[in-house]
DNA sequence: CCAACATGCGTGACATGTCAACCATTCCCG
DNA sequence: CGGGAATGGTTGACATGTCACGCATGTTGG
């Protein structure tokens, strides 16, 4: 950390970088409200549930969860204590292994979800991909594939 | 909503509208993680003080800054009390409103962003524009401002 | 002038996220 | 075997964000 050996951004990246900060903030916004209005679940219920749906008997073990999600363990768990409360979901022990735990998806939660999931998409088009060329869409995946990429080397 | 006006996403946007999730959640942290690290600042501090640094003297009314952030006033009232206990910023009155307040950067405060700057984008660039060809850059900027142009409609 | 109303900001109660312990079980190796 | 280390999960204390409200000042119309 001597002189300046650490270029600032150029004009075109600081406003790419604004650009981003601000989407970044305002979108899960704008989606959190929407779906709190019209389906009584938060982004992160709803993205809970997605990860349940997605597999074949909707019980999923609470690592995998975590990890799908890529969400510290101790978070999930308050969380699913929380979603258990409504009825969303519920735990139940894992046979295999005595300390580990399934999230399971109840009914109740599945048919949250299937009201929830129409007016979602709506607004991911929307607010999104409507915009969007098919070209635009394409890098969009390769610029967001690129970074994750260096985040999981660091 | 009736039989099925709403299409879901195609494939390709599947897969960018998930990557753009993840990166969405993992990047923040990470950078959170670096600044906390290494200059004992949330990335939160740092968003305020960029702010504040800038303005030419160093302050701004409560609810400007607010706004410059997207955040709630009430999220930045308590976020300012945090800071100001730490010396980073204060509060100041306003002469021409009674109501108002400004939030001023101390030497502190300005001595911490200073320190912390080089090191941030560092970050930023390692993780993000180094990876990023000029022309994706360009696609960056131009799909976020699309997108937060959609935000602001709504 | 002054009574409503509007505006700028702070506060307190509560929801959510993080961090560091803490069991209970399972693994591994002497 | 048996005992320490590793793993899976939870919990509690605390940091942060949200929401509804309160208070003081400012503005406006009769």
């Amino acid at each position: 950390m001597s002189a300046d050996e650490t270029p600032w951004l150029d004009d075109r990246q600081q406003q790419a970088w604004r650009a981003w900060l601000a989407m970044g903030s305002r979108l899960p916004a704008a989606l959190n409200r929407q779906l709190q209005r019209d389906s009584d679940l938060s982004l992160q219920d709803f993205d809970v549930l997605v990860q349940l749906t997605d597999t074949e008997d909707g019980r999923v073990r609470v690592s995998a969860l975590a990890a799908a999600l890529g969400w510290e363990r101790s978070r999930l768990s308050h969380h699913v204590t929380r979603m258990e409360r409504r009825g969303l979901v519920a735990r139940e022990e894992c046979g295999d292994d005595g300390r580990g735990a399934f999230v399971v998806l109840t009914p109740e939660g599945r048919a949250a979800i299937e009201a929830a999931a129409p007016g979602h998409v709506r607004t991911v088009r929307s607010l999104v991909f409507d915009a969007l060329t098919p070209a635009e869409v394409a890098s969009l995946e390769a610029i967001t594939s690129k970074v994750l990429g260096r985040l999981e080397d660091a």
